[in-house]
DNA sequence: AAGAGGCCCTGATAGC
DNA sequence: TGCTATCAGGGCCTCT
């Protein structure tokens, strides 16, 4: 599911929600995501305020009063829902259930609060959460991710050096979070398509002025995507339950077929698959 | 060392 | 209706 910008919507309504609120409670239903939650998970994070809430990539980051931190990674299929208490009864029996926003399976994991509750959902249980001990710690937890896209150190330097001599096309490159960090397989399509660079282009072929343009494009189609509550394709909805509206204005991802949206370009999208992930492009502006 | 491929898992959808 | 196959927005691990 979630790309930064999705990543980041869902960061922003916790900020506002759980900020400066200490966890009463965790209930742990499933520890078996990515990697399994330990037993002391629960004692780590109870009684613990949560100082700030934080985003790098596609990992949200709870910082703790006692200097620790909650790492959030939601793969493909996990959500957050906010549920207030809004019975005099207790946040942790089973009458929270009765929103119709909460799904009924796969909630894993709960964080509890005063009035209100968090609770973990996935599906797919490619996600994952877990407390790293100190800043040094995270720090290495997330060292293998290159910059974000918004970072000054995502420039036409850097790309060109990491692109010297490798083999890879672009599109795998986007993808690759040890190059530049949050972008996902939606907004690769989207960003190339902007670019006009064909996914399938080798990247230490691309000119000067086509780097440039990627740069500028990772920027525009995710912060756009913020603005926009982010996409929701099948499953992605923010912490209360509304999806985002960026689908609506996909220029080429899920359009196979379509007609390119690029003014006076008659190509039609394309969809062909790089690495075993569908890539959309348009067969005529895109070369 | 870089890069390709498999795998973790459930659910929605398509096709028979 | 009910089976099977395929595909999904991610990332880690292994093999070459």
């Amino acid at each position: 599911m979630p790309e930064l910008p999705e990543v980041e919507i869902v960061r922003q309504s916790l900020n506002k929600k759980i900020k400066q609120k200490k966890v009463k409670k965790v209930i742990i239903r499933n520890r078996n995501l990515r990697f399994k939650i330990p037993k002391n998970f629960k004692s780590l994070l109870e009684d613990k305020k949560i100082i700030n809430i934080k985003r790098f990539s596609k990992y949200i980051i709870f910082c703790l009063s006692n200097k620790s931190y909650c790492l959030l990674h939601l793969g493909m299929s996990g959500t957050i829902h906010l549920i207030y208490n809004n019975k005099k009864s207790s946040l942790t029996n089973t009458s929270f259930y009765n929103s119709p926003l909460l799904p009924m399976k796969h909630n894993h994991v709960e964080i509890i609060f005063n009035n209100l509750k968090i609770v973990y959902n996935d599906p797919r249980r490619f996600g994952f959460i877990q407390i790293i001990n100190n800043s040094n710690s995270l720090k290495k937890r997330l060292q293998h991710l290159g910059p974000e896209p918004f970072d000054k150190k995502f420039n036409i330097d850097y790309i060109y050096f990491f692109f010297r001599n490798k083999k890879k096309n672009i599109k795998n490159f986007l993808l690759d979070q040890n190059f530049v960090s949050g972008i996902g397989n939606i907004y690769a399509s989207e960003i190339l398509f902007l670019s006009k660079i064909n996914p399938l282009k080798n990247a230490s072929k691309l000119t000067k002025s086509e780097c440039k343009k990627i740069i500028v494009n990772c920027k525009k189609v995710l912060s756009k995507a913020i603005k926009k509550g982010g996409s929701s394709i099948r499953d992605f909805k923010n912490t209360s339950g509304i999806k985002g509206n960026f689908q609506k204005i996909f220029k080429v991802y899920n359009r196979e077929g379509f007609d390119c949206r690029e003014y006076k370009c008659s190509g039609i999208i394309q969809k062909k698959n790089v690495s075993n992930r569908s890539t959309f492009f348009c067969n005529c502006c895109q070369k």
